[in-house]
RNA sequence: GGUGGGUUCGUAUAACGGCUAGUACUCAAGAUUUUCAUUCUUGCAAUAGGAGUUCGAUUCUCCUACCCACUACCA
């Protein structure tokens, strides 16, 4: 029995999209689980395509995650290197053998040619495959003499090694989540294994070759490589490694929320949420928005990720890290693309506010506070605060939606919002609203809710006054509107004088 | 077009071939509350269509439809 050793491995061709995180997130989980190694492995074979700073995004966007790799860039370990690109010379030897054992072969065609061949294909209403059907007329080292190949091979032209795909053959695969695929290989092409012009490999022999050297155990990685998965199988066949071929697990893709379709970063500037764990800037000068900036904590994305695409069997919907790593299973994956809900993303997030303790959400609102002129100093002051969001956690789906629920606790309203105005402060309801203010002055228990609440109510009950209307009068008073928090709460929580001085305010700024 | 994969309420999903197809989010209504929010209760809402196997099909098989991916010297 092998040591499971599963591998993320991404390209840094931009910022990682959340469907990726949740790729890296079942491959460290299953990882975990099975007490095995979780390598992060970079393939930039594609120099045209590198962006700077993709591959500090994704480490930064893994570790905000808390998917911590045991082994690979950034990290080290015994298969240093773990950058494709750092790795070039290792490849080449193998392309070399396959070309040698008759897995492969050199292949000349020029971009040109091969343009030239699928476009004359496709006027016929077919597509063309570079494969046992064609290969024979174009130009390569199966059809050219001996000597103008070796010619080809000395010379600067960007040749490439292309795999020799089998005619007519079926592939028997097995999925760990779909089981059985049988492919036919008369569809499929010679793929390019290694180009050399740049003298890189491309994906398809890079990602066996490593995961070969890397022992890699089983393949998690997203449906988009099910089409390819019989070469995978067919190189590790011809390179002889079929006794410790991974076992592989396609997972179904992330879609868009509404429409049809793989979710994309325009989907989210469309709609208004986050499609990366991080805010990202492009090297021009695009921002995308990240859930981390849009104010979502790290293990609430992560199990709202989770339960994208797999699900526990039972109806427990909220899971730690830990949890996740004990109950998460392939064989609970679902087969079909899972539509992205926005809405349930921030469900997660109120749950995951809720259960975040006073002190600690005190803690994150006190910047926010900071930005708005509002210091807070002294056990007093924490005092305070604690008790302000105790009161308004419950009512937050962030942590920055406290300072527009509770902001009036912390400042005076300088206007009133005119509709509620009108509503509440008549002549009928301000004169009891005033007495009712007179009482809560010369309230003389102790100013906390339980006492000064059902005082005051009961005063205003004495009195036949409508509760509702003086309440309201009085809210507006505190406020600036008519909706919010609990007079007996904002009473405690501005004080007695400060009470005062807003029903003053309001007096003189409306009249009476 | 070709190849592969997929299809249960609007969304995420549950259901050894066997109860009235369950749960969560959203939405709606009601209760509670001084308002709003919370909370609680209730409700709306699904097996894509058609054959077949079976005593019995959401589940197994086939066909159709639709969706997705792939079809690069990208990953």
């Amino acid at each position: 029995m092998r040591r499971t050793r599963v591998r993320f491995a991404p390209s840094p061709t931009g910022p990682l999209h959340m469907g990726g995180v949740r790729t890296a997130l079942y491959n460290y989980l299953y990882a975990k689980q099975k007490g095995g190694d979780f390598i992060l492995r970079i393939e930039d074979t594609d120099s045209h395509r590198f962006v700077p700073g993709a591959e500090e995004y994704i480490m930064e966007s893994l570790k905000w995650c808390g998917i911590i790799p045991d082994e690979g860039v950034g990290v080290g370990g015994p298969h240093a290197p773990y950058r494709q690109s750092e790795r070039r010379d290792i490849y080449r030897a193998y392309a070399e053998q396959l070309v040698k054992d008759g897995f492969a072969y050199y292949a000349f065609d020029t971009p040109e040619e091969l343009e030239n061949a699928r476009k004359a294909e496709e006027s016929e209403g077919r597509t063309f495959i570079y494969n046992a059907g064609t290969r024979a007329a174009m130009r390569n080292s199966l059809t050219l003499p001996a000597e103008e190949c070796e010619k080809l091979l000395a010379g600067t032209t960007g040749w490439t090694v292309r795999f020799k795909m089998p005619e007519d053959t079926v592939v028997q695969m097995e999925d760990l989540i779909r089981g059985k695929v049988e492919v036919n290989t008369s569809t499929l092409d010679d793929k390019v294994l290694w180009k050399r012009a740049d003298e890189l490999p491309t994906y398809h022999l890079a990602n066996i070759v490593d995961d070969h050297l890397m022992e890699i155990t089983e393949v998690i990685r997203g449906e988009e490589w099910l089409p390819s998965l019989p070469l995978h199988y067919l190189l590790y066949k011809a390179f002889g490694w079929e006794d410790s071929m991974p076992r592989f697990a396609h997972l179904p893709l992330l879609l868009k929320p509404v429409g049809n379709g793989k979710l994309s970063k325009r989907d989210g500037d469309k709609m208004g949420f986050p499609v990366f764990p991080l805010k990202w800037v492009s090297p021009e000068g695009e921002v995308s928005r990240g859930y981390r900036e849009d104010g979502y904590f790290p293990d609430a994305f992560v199990n709202m990720l989770a339960l994208l695409g797999w699900n526990p069997g039972t109806e427990q919907e909220i899971f730690s890290m830990d949890q996740l790593v004990s109950e998460f299973s392939l064989e609970k994956v679902g087969k079909s693309g899972a539509k992205f809900n926005p809405e349930k993303a921030k469900w997660f997030n109120r749950e995951y506010l809720r259960m975040r303790s006073d002190k600690q959400l005190a803690e994150a609102f006190v910047p926010i506070l900071a930005k708005h002129g509002i210091g807070v100093s002294g056990p007093e002051g924490e005092q305070h605060l604690l008790k302000v969001v105790a009161l308004i956690k419950e009512r937050a789906t962030f942590v920055a939606d406290f300072w527009d629920i509770a902001w009036y606790l912390f400042v005076a309203p300088t206007d009133y919002d005119e509709k509620d105005a009108a509503k509440f402060w008549k002549e009928e309801n301000i004169g009891p609203a005033l007495q009712a203010a007179e009482f809560v002055r010369n309230f003389e228990g102790p100013l906390e809710k339980d006492s000064i609440g059902p005082a005051l109510e009961e005063y205003i009950r004495e009195n036949g006054w409508p509760m509702g209307k003086v309440m309201n009068c009085l809210r507006l008073a505190l406020t600036g509107c008519g909706s919010g928090l609990g007079i007996a709460d904002i009473v405690c929580l501005i004080g007695k004088d400060e009470f005062t001085r807003r029903i003053d305010a309001i007096c003189s700024k409306l009249g009476k």
